[in-house]
DNA sequence: GTTAGTGATGATACAGAGTATCATGGCGGA
DNA sequence: TCCGCCATGATACTCTGTATCATCACTAAC
């Protein structure tokens, strides 16, 4: 079962649907397997020759889309990826953690060990911080920039 | 010793120099004691009466008091927050962490333990990642906010 | 089939964040 | 005094993101 079709089953477990302009952004950030602006994004659905994509689509559908959590928001870098999820069962019961390539715009999405969130979410306690659930972004250089 | 004459000593020993106007924005930014933007910033510069202080230069000042590590951006949110240790002898040895209220401006600068950041190194290096010397941002609800 | 309602999309305009570039000013050293 | 260098001023621009209202498409009730 490809990405797509997995996403639209999500989409249809969750009673809302994944429209042609919907499927089209999310095929283009799919496919570019890289982290991109929204407008960088709406280039990409451009160069694809269907009727024009309005960057303001591209916004209000990257917003249902990571509703859907089928895509991530780096706010570090203002940019999106596709999850390297869709197509699994996995469920983001804890938060998703990226590591971010200054050089290139590579994103690796990883897990670190439930022991390591516990204890930044005690550092956070002790000061009288909860952590909502927001992603944990990282940055650094990638094998291939080494 | 206050902070501004910490910080003007640390420049000098950097053997760079904390102009009028770096003075102006470093205090203005230690006095609101919050994150705040860079045209934020701005504003609080004008208000105090000198003459104009222009966006523009607003940045670059920003910029210099961060390579001095006098100041710390959030790229999370996009906004400037002094640096807690001015005044100490504190060394960003480590990459400095902050919690971040989403909803008041109050940001927290924290230490987690080295082996939370070890730990966190290593899963980046099972990917073949070097993590930078950038920091930690993690967002939640303040004690006041709760 | 027609009609009305609702949610998705289109279009335009605007606010906010940040950068590029060149001109000007001020200070220290030859 | 003059020169050079760095800081600052000024202007214009790009990129990011939001607000608002109009239009379209699908569904459900009649």
């Amino acid at each position: 079962m490809d990405v797509i079709s997995s996403a639209e089953q999500k989409c249809a477990d969750n009673g809302v649907k994944l429209t042609k302009r919907r499927k089209q952004v999310l095929t283009a950030l799919v496919e570019c397997n890289a982290a991109v602006s929204a407008y960088e994004l709406t280039e990409l659905c451009n160069q694809q020759g269907y009727t024009a994509m309005p960057a303001m689509s591209v916004y209000r559908i990257l917003d249902f889309l990571e509703g859907q959590s089928l895509v991530h928001r780096l706010s570090t870098t203002n940019k999106y990826i596709a999850c390297s999820h869709i197509s699994c069962q996995h469920s983001h019961f804890r938060r998703p953690q990226f590591l971010i390539c200054n050089d290139c715009t590579r994103v690796q999405e990883v897990d670190v060990t439930s022991e390591t969130l516990s204890a930044i979410e005690r550092v956070a306690a002790d000061v009288g911080f909860n952590l909502s659930d927001k992603q944990l972004e990282v940055s650094g250089t990638c094998s291939d920039c080494k």
